[in-house]
RNA sequence: GGCUGGAUGGCAGAGUGGUCAUGCAGCGGACUGCAAAUCCGUGUACGCCGGUUCGAUCCCGACUCCAGCCUCCA
């Protein structure tokens, strides 16, 4: 493990626009809090990259050596879930458990660990209505004519400061919709009053549910105290979310809330953001059925989070072969059991691309050089290899699991089963000792035919999927 | 319109004021019955125009183009 003074970890702080050397609340330790899913609809590969990244973010931290508390929430009551519930005739609650069961599968898949806590905001209702009394004590909070609680933005002085916008900035947009019962168009909403047929909560300002933002900032504070280390999130969750979370909190303590706000880049398609409303996304389900998840966990890891990645089937292939000469490396020289030297060069160099900012490409780069080293014969750098890329949660299948399945996920119907190509590598291998070059390689040729590539090695022929 | 980011070789994608990113693809060689894999070698890459500098892809300024946010979105 490591020393955590050693050069230091530096993270890029979307609040101050810089990479900042970090420094936990209190030392050894790290709290930190991301916003998960709105669980209406099955994960979409930005959802994916969000879920990997700051679970790389948490090995990282935890190879260091930190003490890792982390929080990543489930938004299971809102607008869209009450339609999308309403359109399918299925009761919310069923709704919600199937796709976090849906949500959790995709997560496994990816190799993303299990958060501390996944809380969940229907759970979490009476720490939010707690909070919402305390704003209004502050007076940061009214009971609009319509019946709901809406935040007065401007009465919180740093509103803004997140997301870099002045209230007035933000005026001149004018893509706020004009509500008349809002002081300020600005102003959002933390208490909802229910309508008939909508799920409701009793509450000091009658039925009704809570608002988005305000979950975030009750069960954040309620699991990691009201002053915590890490929040992350989507890009798009800069402006209005994470800003409002920040109103609502330091609103309601009075503290500062949050010192390192972290935001991933977008997943795109063809150079547009992939998005639910453009209707141009793709489901990891939909994915891993042509890809393995380790493919698609690479793929991301290979971009630098705060960059925006472009999905096409060519990357997702080009990961594809990327991962597939990683493991080749570990199928020819299995690595040695090696122990974690950070000071060996390999590993430093690969702790200095994590400390700057979680650059995993660079990490990513310093797996390719071991690689290479262990292509050579070099056992202790197979064993690096494997020990470094687990660090990320990449290489940790059998070699030649790995590269007997590569491609899709679930070998699909029509695919080849083994025994039928090791039986064909066997009447191959006969040829061969004829020397009968045109038997062989018409074998060889049928199986290349459906996707599996032939390897003649001094121990016998091997095999992949292409 | 306002505010953020970005523009790197055929593609993907890091990074740096003056010797290497890395991967995929390509080319040449080795190995192989032939391949594949692997190894060795191989590319006048840094949007455009100025400026600072002995020297800029990297610093500064203008410009062009792209993406994102300003409405739900990871």
């Amino acid at each position: 493990m490591l020393k955590q003074e050693a050069e230091g970890l530096h993270v890029y702080n979307t609040l101050t626009g810089q990479k900042e050397p970090f420094k936990p609340i209190t030392p050894g330790q790290v709290r930190m809090y991301v916003c998960g899913m709105t669980v209406y609809d099955y994960c979409h590969l930005g959802h994916a990259r969000v879920m990997v990244v700051f679970d790389v973010v948490t090995r990282w931290l935890r190879a260091r050596g930190y003490q890792v508390t982390y929080v990543r929430n489930i938004t299971d009551i809102d607008d869209k879930i009450i339609r999308r519930a309403a359109e399918n005739g299925e009761g919310i609650e069923a709704l919600t458990a199937r796709f976090i069961a849906a949500m959790e599968e995709d997560a496994a898949a990816l190799g993303v660990l299990k958060p501390d806590h996944e809380p969940r905001a229907t759970q979490y209702v009476p720490q939010m209505q707690e909070m919402i009394s305390r704003l209004e004590q502050n007076k940061l909070a009214y009971l609009a004519a319509d019946g709901d609680v809406n935040y007065s933005v401007r009465d919180f002085p740093g509103y803004g400061k997140l997301s870099g916008k002045s209230l007035d900035e933000l005026r001149a947009g004018e893509r706020v919709e004009v509500d008349s019962s809002k002081r300020d168009p600005l102003d959002f909403v933390l208490w909802k009053r229910s309508k008939p047929g909508e799920p409701s909560w009793d509450s000091p300002w009658g039925g009704g549910r809570p608002g988005w933002h305000i979950e975030c900032s009750a069960m954040s504070s309620t699991l990691l105290g009201e002053h915590f280390d890490i929040h992350g999130g989507g890009a798009d969750l800069q402006f209005p979310h994470h800003e409002n979370e920040i109103a609502q909190s330091e609103g309601a303590s009075g503290k500062p809330f949050v010192n390192y706000w972290m935001h991933n880049g977008f997943v795109r398609v063809a150079d547009e953001k992939m998005s639910k409303s453009l209707g141009n996304f793709f489901t990891v389900r939909e994915v891993l059925k042509k890809y393995d998840a380790e493919v698609v966990r690479f793929f991301i890891l290979r971009a630098h989070y705060r960059s925006p990645l472009n999905y096409s089937d060519a990357h997702l292939d080009d990961a594809k072969h990327a991962l597939t000469r990683l493991y080749t490396a570990l199928k020819n020289t299995p690595p040695a059991a090696v122990t974690l030297d950070w000071n060996e060069p390999h590993a430093r160099r690969f702790r200095a691309a994590m400390d700057d900012d979680f650059n995993t490409p660079e990490a990513c780069a310093v797996l390719f050089d071991l690689a290479a080293e262990a292509n050579r014969g070099d056992a202790r750098a197979a064993g690096l290899l494997k020990a470094l890329a687990g660090v990320l949660g990449l290489l940790t299948q059998d070699p030649v699991a790995f590269l007997h399945g590569a491609g899709a996920q679930q070998a699909g119907a029509g695919e080849l089963a083994a025994a039928d190509i090791e039986r064909r590598i066997a009447e191959r291998a006969a040829a061969r000792k004829r020397r009968d070059w045109k038997e062989s390689d018409r074998i060889r040729e049928e199986l290349a035919k459906q996707g599996i590539v032939l390897e003649d090695g001094p121990s016998g022929t091997t095999w992949r999927r292409n």
